[in-house]
DNA sequence: CGTGCATCTTAACACTGTTCAGATTCAATG
DNA sequence: CATTGAATCTGAACAGTGTTAAGATGCACG
């Protein structure tokens, strides 16, 4: 089954054709065995993945993968790193619809970040799946670091300390506080953690807001001395 | 590969040592399966995991597991729920460190959250992996719901608000924030992500103190009305 | 026209989870 | 005590998996 597709109307050209090929040499292997996880992930989740059903897909042998991405973990990771990218494009464009006001900004990274994780789920868990994708790989550490960038500068303009200055311990905990309350919250959101609560209160991206309402509004005042 | 399957020439020995299995049944074959898939897990971690692997190391025969467990997924949740419990006892512990001040209660409750997540690192992966264990099975929930119920009622103490009361929207966004960011810290702290940052700055522990009181002193002043 | 070389296939190996018919033992009943 | 029914475990089998080695194939460049 699956060999349906009979289209040789060109004849000798480079045809990238998902499932029809006639060829010995595919062509954009890479390319195609990376779609072919990532519609794998889409549809069966981030444990419905195998190395051979992504083979299948693109209509290639089980061991040709292994050729341009070594391992399965090779293969993942370059889909997490992708992933990664997609996330900080996302990043980028709330930057801009955040404006000015770092505030909004926050809120805007913020809401993006959710919203990319639940609008793709299985990528993202296999983005922090330590096991199936190599997190030492230079070219995903490079991907996250952009992402994560981001979202430090934008705390950074939050507390008004400039890109380059270095930071005391109460602005990185900030950094820090904001990067684990997104995160966390996407994590608790795709566990489905947070439907119980999201059944009493509207969807999740009004509590989303909400909390983060509180948070600024209460980090806008500044603190007792401590 | 090396195992040997040496034919016992003789049926019914005493032959191993501390588990020995003279007996054709095993008497507590359920609490040694999950003796042995914690073991695995601390051992080769949470993708290192095997049902047959399990069975082995009890000393039992590949397919002994499903009629205890039916299932892996079986099996790993029962692990998950334990460890659910374990962090239960961890957090009841943390409470009655922190005393009668909120504040205190709140930050040995978070401190003691992460601390558990990073000694047992697999195991809390697993907990929240819905792809290995069920998380749809009632022992795992209600394990879960218990120690989430204890942070819960910090937040709750908090604010000053009863435990039957209701929550305004506001004191549901600190909740939120709070187990959100206590959960985020710990993921994050699992992957690793927070060691550049711990190069910087003291061990994770002291980075979390510092966090969780940014937060928590912001938080103690009121909101600007809004 | 070769010929090198990246690309892909075929075949095999050592695993895995799961199922099912049977062997073994326990426990309770007659 | 003996018998029997249920609980427990074994052994073999099946369908898949990732990975590797050795061989086919076709593109590009001399």
């Amino acid at each position: 089954m699956g060999r349906g597709h009979s289209a040789p109307a060109k004849p000798a050209e480079k045809r990238k054709g998902a499932a029809a090929r006639q060829h010995y040499h595919h062509g954009a292997l890479k390319d195609a065995l990376v779609a072919a996880a990532e519609a794998i992930l889409l549809e069966n989740g981030v444990g419905g993945f195998s190395l051979r059903a992504a083979a299948r897909r693109a209509g290639v042998s089980p061991s040709a993968p292994a050729h341009h991405f070594g391992d399965a973990a090779g293969l993942l990771t370059e889909v997490a790193a992708r992933g990664f990218e997609e996330l900080a494009r996302d990043l980028r464009e709330a930057e801009e619809r955040g404006g000015a006001d770092p505030a909004a900004l926050l809120r805007e990274l913020g809401r993006a970040y959710v919203a990319f994780a639940l609008q793709h789920p299985a990528r993202v868990r296999l983005m922090f799946r330590r096991d199936m994708c190599d997190p030492q790989a230079e070219r995903l550490k490079q991907a996250a670091d952009e992402a994560y960038a981001l979202l430090e500068n934008a705390v950074r303009a939050f507390c008004g300390i400039a890109p380059e200055e270095a930071c005391d311990p109460r602005t990185m905990g900030m950094i820090l506080a904001a990067w684990s309350m997104v995160h966390g919250f996407a994590q608790l959101a795709l566990d489905g953690a947070l439907d119980v609560v999201a059944g009493e209160m509207g969807d999740l991206d009004t509590i989303l807001s909400q909390m983060l309402s509180a948070m600024l509004s209460a980090l806008t005042v500044p603190p007792p001395s401590k």
